[in-house]
DNA sequence: CGGGGGGTTGATCTCCTTCAATCAACGTGG
DNA sequence: CCACGTTGATTGAAGGAGATCAACCCCCCG
């Protein structure tokens, strides 16, 4: 049993007012935001969504970490999206759920129930801008998966994941690091290969290799230090910088 | 050298009308847009916008088919899109182009300066809502794309893509086949294997393989029978319909 | 006729999967 | 406090799916 998370109920000092779906609003429909709005909390390993149920709400992920994922009938698992705190779940104009979404942390969720928030959407331009812009990012996002899906070696699979942790922890936190980089893991070697489309015995070998080559660094299981941030974005395959650095 | 379709200037007849991103627009909205609009065509093969490039322009793809690609320095080649008629290309708000964008067959485009289709995205709230809606279509797509990518085997990969052609065919063009189907494939095999993350030779390995069950049926390259769909969307690993059939 | 683009097929190789053993950390109940 | 089970992770050995390299075919077109 966990003490469930204390939120702040004001949106003016929520954690993540200037990056969520909300990130746009002017202090009158925040207001009104703030009317419909409630919070669930989730713990870690539960399931918030589950594939083809029907969703009667809409949210932000406050803080946590979830998954979204797709599962074959014999099992076999591919991960495709990971929600961060800001990323919004669910899809205005559809009644059922595409896939699963699964706390892997300690999960709190801003949600709204889904025909007041799609009637807010029509009448608050603001929040449909928001979201369009959300949505084209995660696209974005997608397709840069699907390269690392589709042509990518397991090594290079690995480092690309871990540099785009690093990225994002980077701007979430509005660090500016050169070089060196410390980064926490959220997924096991077994989500970390659902994401990848590997197996976790591959995923193990693969970051075993780039401790042994000094690419990175262990400490615990999870806690993973890296030198170079150029070397693994080497690593990665990608051209560069990819917008990373200066 | 080819003869330059001619397209109707006159959005009321236009053949994406009901589907393209101006679907939802009311008749003066739609003056608008076709004050504005300007047609581009381009020969199969050539380049409609390089990756990296400025992009000056939005627009939707009228009749053909074009291909979103990725390719790595040492020649790695990703596909993470397949742009048919009333598909959107662009991405407001953002300068450069993310992707090469190549005419498979010759295209006709409908295309808007960005900056005054910008301006009558925020004015129009008809096409954001439009748009943001496809733009949630596609992230599906590309999701799905994610489970072929990563966890399908070869046969599986060209199965899906058959299908999912299949699908497209019969909503495009209002049939309701039950089991039989015929389709004209708009990839040479080189661009499958750009598709699935797959070399062109295992791409056409599996297809005689298919053909060698009985799976389906091939007339000269690029036709290809289906004798029953079911069959084929079991072959793709797919549960059960897909929501294809009733 | 020659050449080139698209496609098929064969032989070999290799990277990743599969199966399996082992380990460390952790919690739990006797 | 220790035996026990569990969960996540590492490592090894063997096998296979798909990549790679290469030859060849078909068809169209100049």
């Amino acid at each position: 049993m966990m003490a469930t998370q204390t939120i702040s109920q004001e949106c003016g000092d929520c954690p993540i007012r200037h990056r969520a779906v909300c990130a746009r609003c002017e202090p009158d429909e925040l207001q009104t935001l703030e009317e419909i709005k409630y919070y669930r909390n989730f713990q870690a390993g539960q399931t918030i969504i589950w594939s083809g149920d029907r969703m009667d709400f809409v949210g932000s992920v406050v803080s946590g970490i979830a998954t979204l994922t797709q599962t074959m009938e014999d099992g076999r698992c591919q991960m495709v999206g990971l929600l961060l705190p800001s990323d919004f779940v669910g899809r205005p104009g559809r009644d059922g759920a595409a896939y699963d979404v699964v706390a892997t942390t300690d999960v709190v969720m801003c949600c709204f129930r889904k025909r007041p928030f799609e009637d807010l959407m029509t009448s608050t331009p603001h929040i449909a801008h928001r979201l369009l812009e959300m949505t084209l990012d995660e696209l974005d996002a997608a397709r840069e998966w699907m390269l690392v899906l589709g042509r990518k070696t397991a090594r290079e699979k690995i480092a690309s994941l871990l540099s785009i942790i690093a990225r994002r922890d980077n701007t979430l936190n509005k660090r500016n690091a050169k070089t060196r980089m410390v980064i926490d893991l959220p997924l096991t070697r077994e989500a970390m290969a659902d994401y990848l489309g590997l197996t976790l015995e591959t995923v193990s070998r693969q970051i075993s290799a780039l401790k042994k080559d000094g690419v990175i660094e262990l400490e615990g299981k999870r806690h993973v230090i890296i030198p170079d941030i150029r070397r693994l974005m080497d690593e990665a395959g990608d051209d560069s910088d990819g917008g990373f650095l200066v």
